[in-house]
Formats: C-alpha cells, sequence, structure tokens
DNA sequence: TTATGTGCAAAACATTTGCAGGAGT
DNA sequence: ACTCCTGCAAATGTTTTGCACATAA
C-alpha cells in the first residue's frame, strides 16, 4: 500500500483533490481530467488517473467500482451506499445506515475472509423516471 | 428489451448457453469465449460478446457488474450475491437470504424509483488468504 | 425467402505504462 | 542533489461495430 509520507504535495494533487471535494456527483476519471484541466490546462489524463489510483490507495478519496464502463470517484471516505441510475449512469450517495451485521452472515457462507462488502442499488433517477413515463405510451 | 421469441437458436447461442451452465465460477467474456472455442473453433468473439449481451437482456443469464475491469456472466438467474477476491479477482456466489427490506430503506433515503441492490462482498478466498500469510512476514 | 445472426477485422473506449525532462523536499 | 512526479504518446486490454456472407424459420 501507498505510504502517504512518501507522497509529495504537488500542485496537480492538490487541485484534484480540491475539485474532487467540490462536487457530490461520483466524476469518472474523465470527468476529473475536465474539471482539473480548467485550472491545468496542460495536465496529462496519465497523471489524472495515477494520483486517483494513488489516493484510493491511500485511503484520501473512494474508487467505486460500481456497474457501468468506468470507474468512478468519491471524495466522502465515510462507509455509505450507492445508487445508481439504470438509464443515464449517475451515481448518488444513499444516507442510510450500513448494515453491521452481513459481514458476518456473509462469511459463514463461503469459504471467504470477508473484509467489507458493498451495495449498489439500481433504479431511475427523478429525472429519467419522469421521462419513462412520457416514452412508455408506445 | 430483447424478445426472447425474435431470438434465433443458433448453434453459437446453444453452446455459449451450455458451457456457461457447466460451470459455477462466473467466467469473463474472454473465459467463455475459450470455453466455447474448444467446441466451435471458428466462433467469433464479438458473437459471444453480442450473444451473452443478448441473453441478459432477455434475463436467460445474469450479467454481473462487480468490480475489476471485467464483466462476468452468470448462468444462475435467481437472485443471491457474490463474494469477489481482492488478490486474485475470483467471484463466487454467497448462499445468504437476500435482503428483503432494503430497497424500501433506500427508497425513502433518496429521490430514485428503486428497483433492485446488489450486495458484493469483498475478501480473500482461501487460496490468497493462506498465501497472504506466508508474504506478510516481511 | 428474408430477417436475423455470424466471422472477421477495424474501431472505439478506458486505462496503463515507458521515458525524458521537471519539480518538491 | 536526488528522488519522485509529470506530460506526452504509445501500448494494452476490453468491448463494440460495420460489413459481406451464412443460416434458421
Amino acid at each position: 500500500m501507498q505510504e502517504l509520507t512518501s507522497m509529495r504535495l504537488t500542485t496537480q494533487r492538490q487541485i484534484i483533490l480540491e475539485e474532487l471535494l467540490k462536487v457530490t456527483s461520483h466524476p469518472t476519471a474523465n470527468e476529473v481530467y475536465d474539471m482539473v484541466r480548467k485550472r491545468l490546462p496542460r495536465i496529462g489524463l496519465g497523471t489524472v488517473y495515477r494520483n486517483l489510483e494513488l489516493m484510493a490507495e491511500t485511503g484520501m478519496i473512494l474508487k467505486l467500482e460500481v456497474g457501468g464502463t468506468q470507474k468512478r470517484f468519491d471524495a466522502t471516505v465515510t462507509p455509505h451506499y450507492h445508487v445508481r441510475c439504470m438509464e443515464c449512469g449517475k451515481v448518488d450517495d444513499i444516507k442510510m445506515p450500513v448494515q453491521e451485521g452481513i459481514n458476518e452472515i456473509a462469511a459463514q457462507a463461503c469459504h471467504y475472509q470477508i473484509l467489507g462488502h458493498h451495495i449498489e442499488f439500481t433504479g431511475l433517477c427523478s429525472n429519467c423516471a419522469r421521462s419513462q413515463q412520457k416514452t412508455s405510451i408506445n
């Protein structure tokens, strides 16, 4: 695991973290790149990937391995769950209590050493639910 | 959504489904391709992708949007959860009751129309847990 | 017979990596 | 100074797609 102590405080890292803290959405690496590029036009996409990965390893941010084709990143590091819109792919936090007991239940049901879990709810965001109604007339 | 009625029963589709039913693992598209190719050497990878996608749409199989870089496929369509080994990426089923109430809890905690959920446990499979012990002496 | 499916190859994405030069400590 | 980091571009890995031919119904 990456150690915090050996990690230099570069402009790139500061700005990536700042931009991630600004939003409540869960941007993809490419979206972070776009956000950061407004302030640092010469930053490379590779740098963004490298640093998001590094920050996720140190626990500064969360890397969400949710459905869809791209990984997403989240500056809220306290444990919580997510909803993903099946239509547009948007991901939001869910403010509900973490299900404490289920790791133990799972551990008894398999031969893995269970270290954690993540729940991803799927559904339709308010926008997509609305337009779904309109188009479902055919 | 793809309709079952308009889906032709081709050799390729039969064999892909047969091979998927044979295993309890959760193969990636490429692993399915390798399995199927032993019986149908001229099948194209594109055909495998197209058909896995189609079968997932009709509900014949499950497409697992779990962590890691590749999608995985599962012939067990009854609702169940998964464990993924953080070390080797292996995915297994967990035989534990589906948490019935949590969709309602989530629905009250956000503005989505909740349609379902999936729980992914993370940990170490028995193989990796063992070798972890050996290497952790440094 | 004809719409649907297939093999093949190219394209499209998402992510990682090698390297020469740049910057934090 | 001496690492560690960055930008750039090329490479890699996964999935999708266009097209001419094949085939199930």
